[in-house]
Formats: structure tokens, C-alpha cells, sequence
DNA sequence: CGCTGCATTGAAATATCTCAATCAATGTGG
DNA sequence: CCACATTGATTGAGATATTTCAATGCAGCG
């Protein structure tokens, strides 16, 4: 056997258990039909557009997002490496949201055609697929309490957070520092608030020693515990540490 | 060939094609394990539980909510006829969030052992039951896009056009009144704000002559371009009228 | 050097919350 | 039938959170 999958080595690592997930992620791989690369702020995919392929997202960020007709605009997810940004057009074949890359970044293009053969011939990995689009689904449902429950402040602690926790269940992050250089203004994006608001936050979390902005907008986290505790957060909703087990998909196949 | 699916009529209806969806609400129906009723505002799944079955609303109203410890409130979607309630527990396994009668709600029951068996044998019910979980995530972005944008009375505005529009989607919605009994505290965890300012807005509305608040709680749409006006509605991500048709499906197997 | 994009700050306006009180409808026990 | 408790709707007043507007600072860049 080779070394395994190179582009989707981090395929819902940390979700799933990694003995089960080796030979489907070498299978995904094996229908990429090519790779693809976006500069930073770039649209990938537009709102409405009718898709016959989805991209995972081997490296680089990208955000997903709805804007209205004044562009106003509202993050629902920070995509990172080992994410699929936009699975559910497989099931739902257009998008209601558009995704836009924040880094430059590079893509698989997996076609819906070799994916719908494919899940036919490997009901573990449709599974796995279906999983993947219904973590998007709880980290959505974790931001409607975030926006409808927590005050700017916390808000923008959760979110923080939220990107540590990922980014480490990826191993894309142990220093403190978060890799993804989000501006202030996608923070106010996601948090549903103005940037001068975010900025007056970041402002106050700075001062308590809760976080420090080095140079070049590389926010590093100091008190992880008070993050935490202001934005009551909870990782359940992201189903780490090997959610997903090998006993609990075999025993209903 | 028998009347049809008699539980289940009401599963994905307006939103696959009829003639294709037919035989697949026939076979789940088949695998109903038992119908199951709830009282009004009784717990019907717990957060964090492992579950072994996912319940489809035959008749009623449920709330899916997340909580925190101090008892604040966040509902993540108000389920009518038609819908699974926590489908997404046969990927997942457990709930990351709560769900609660509205009212008195009958569920058929639907093990996910024979769930497993059925998917395996049938692809095009595998990709309709990943459609249906995944319309749930769509509703969880909108509600992301009002709950960061818009103010408190055009997301109350907003909430009610979605029910009204998917109420008329499930056959249930047509006269211009919400069968749906929800009280303005529960419009008020839907919208992220406070019962006080949740009726405020109500008050507004009337005023204006927007809706009009019959006895008992009625609610009744007097002018819902105005409605659709306030909240920016736009059904797109409803994927309502048919959006998954037959031969999107049958070209990819 | 002058742009440009982003961060920062202040001040006033607005939205929303909290607290406390009242009201109306309903149900319950005596 | 009355007295009383309960639940949800309603209202007012003051406190707080957040927005908006306008201005400034600051760094990279052609």
C-alpha cells in the first residue's frame, strides 16, 4: 500500500477514526478530477449557481457567506484545510450562499458524476460524506445561539475559539498563534456586528491580556480558559476526538 | 399500488418530485417502528443523547433549541408536518441540541438499523434523506443572515414568512393564518431577542397593519408583501416548488 | 509622494435590555 | 359562585449595547 492520500490527508481528521477513514479518503482522492487555485478574496462559487462539482479544500482559507441586494454581509462558516467548502451542492445542486477564498487557496475538484458512482459502490463513505455536510449543520446551529445569545464581545471570543479548536483537530495549530489572517471586518462579518464594534472588542481583550494582535494581524491567543469561559463554549458541537467509530458505522451495515 | 404513504405523505413535499419521491415515502413508511405522542412543551429529545432512532412530525409543532446553563434559549428551527425532527442523528448519533414539543405531536419512529438496511439498497431514498438534512442547514444560514443583519422586527418579519411559506410547501397554509401556536417568547428565542422587545415589535406590526393578533394567539398575515419586504425575504433557500427533480437524480446513477 | 486599505478613536444617535408593575384570561379548590 | 394562583401579554422608565458618522493614524505600494 502507498502512503496514503496526499490532498485529503486531512479529511474530517479528528472526527472520524483514522483506521476506517484511510481507504475512503485514497478513494476520493483517487476521482479527483484536478486542483484549482484562487487568489485571495477571490469568488470560488457564486450564490445560485448550478454545480456539477464540489471542492475540498486542501489549503488556504475561504469563507462562506450570504449577502442582501445592499451588501450587507454574513459569514455562516471559516472554511480550512480538510474541509469540503460546498458538499451539499452534491445532494442540493446549487448554493444558496456564495464562498469566497480569504487566502489564496488551493482546491480539489471532486465531479458530482464519479461521487454519486462512487458512494454507490461505498455506503461507509457516503455516510462519511453526509456526516461531513452535518457538522457544518451543528457549527451553524452553534452560531444562531452565539448571535442570538452572546453580546459582541463573546461573540468574537467563540469564534476564536472555534478556529483553535478546529484548526488543532486539523494540526494546523498548537503556538497560540491563528494561522488564518481574518481582518477585523470579517470577525464583524461573522460576529453580526460593525467593525468599529469588533474593533472596540478586541480593544478590550487586548487590555484584559485575554489576546495579543502581533504585526501583520496575527492574533494570538494568551488566556485560552478566559475565551472559553466567555463564550461558554462547548466543543461538542464539533464532534472531535473521534466522534465518528469504526464499531458504531459497522454495526448498522 | 395502494393509496400511498399515509404517515409520511407529507415528507419533502413541494420540495422533490412527486411521482419520484412516492415510492421512497413507501418504503420508510414500512420501517416505522411506532407512532409515539408528546404533550404540549414536553422534552421529546435531550441534548447530547445517543440515539438509536430519528423521529418523523406526523402531526404538530417542535422546537429545536440550544441552551445554555443558565437557561437562555436559542431555537435553531421550528419543525412542522413533514419534517424529521432529528434526522441528523443517523449520521451523528447523538443530538447537539434539544428538541421540545410545541404542542401535542405525533412521531413515527424510524429505526436507524433498518434506516442502514434501506439505504443500502436504495440510493436515490439515501440521496432524498441527505436533501432533507441538508434543507435544515439552509434554513440554519438564513436564519444566521437575520439573526447578524437585520433588526428585531424584520427577523420576527422573517420568521413568519418562513412559516408560512413552508407551512403552504406541507399543504398546511393557505387562509393567512399561522396554524402554528407559538407564543411571543418563543418568537423572542427564535429572533435572539428579549420577550419585552419581542412584543414591542408585535406591536408595531399590528399598528402598521402588517399582521393582526387574533384570540388565542392566532396570528393572521394581513399584508405579507410588506412582510417579505421588512425581512428581505427571498424562498431560495427553501428549495421549494420541486427544486430536486427526477432526472437530476437519474443522471447521476 | 500620494494612494489605498485597514485599524483606531470620539461623540451622538439608535436599538435593545432589564426591571418592575399591571392587565387579562384561565384554571383550581372551596 | 368566589378567592386565588398562574401564565402570557403589555407598558413605562432607566440602563446598557451597539451603530453611525466623521476624523485620524499608519503601513504598504506603485
Amino acid at each position: 500500500m502507498r502512503d496514503g492520500p496526499v490532498m485529503l490527508e486531512r479529511f474530517l481528521r479528528g472526527r472520524v477514526d483514522e483506521d476506517l477513514v484511510r481507504d475512503e479518503r485514497a478513494a476520493l482522492e483517487a476521482i479527483v478530477a484536478r486542483t484549482i487555485t484562487f487568489g485571495p478574496r477571490e469568488e470560488v462559487v457564486a450564490r445560485g449557481k448550478r454545480l456539477e462539482h464540489s471542492y475540498y479544500l486542501i489549503e488556504g482559507y475561504a469563507l462562506r457567506h450570504l449577502s442582501n441586494h445592499r451588501g450587507e454581509r454574513q459569514l455562516v462558516q471559516v472554511s480550512i484545510p480538510g474541509d469540503f467548502v460546498d458538499l451539499h451542492a452534491f445532494p442540493m445542486k446549487r448554493l444558496d450562499h456564495g464562498i469566497e477564498a480569504l487566502t489564496r487557496v488551493k482546491l480539489a475538484e471532486v465531479p458530482h458524476s464519479a461521487l454519486a458512482e462512487l458512494v454507490g459502490r461505498r455506503p461507509h463513505l457516503a455516510r462519511i460524506l453526509w456526516f461531513s455536510t452535518l457538522l457544518d449543520a451543528a457549527m451553524h446551529r452553534e452560531w444562531l445561539f452565539c448571535l442570538g445569545r452572546l453580546n459582541a464581545e463573546c461573540r468574537i471570543a467563540h469564534l476564536i475559539v472555534e478556529l483553535a479548536e478546529r484548526l488543532r483537530l486539523a494540526g494546523l495549530y498548537s503556538s497560540g498563534v491563528l494561522p488564518i489572517p481574518l481582518l477585523q471586518r470579517d470577525f464583524a462579518e461573522a460576529s453580526g456586528i460593525s467593525a468599529v464594534h469588533a474593533n472596540r472588542c478586541f480593544r478590550v481583550l487586548q487590555e484584559r491580556g485575554v489576546v495579543t494582535i502581533d504585526g501583520d494581524a496575527r492574533l494570538r491567543i494568551v488566556d485560552m480558559a478566559e475565551l472559553k469561559r466567555l463564550s461558554q463554549f462547548d466543543s461538542a458541537y464539533l464532534y472531535g476526538d473521534g466522534a465518528l467509530k469504526l464499531d458504531t458505522l459497522a454495526d448498522q451495515e
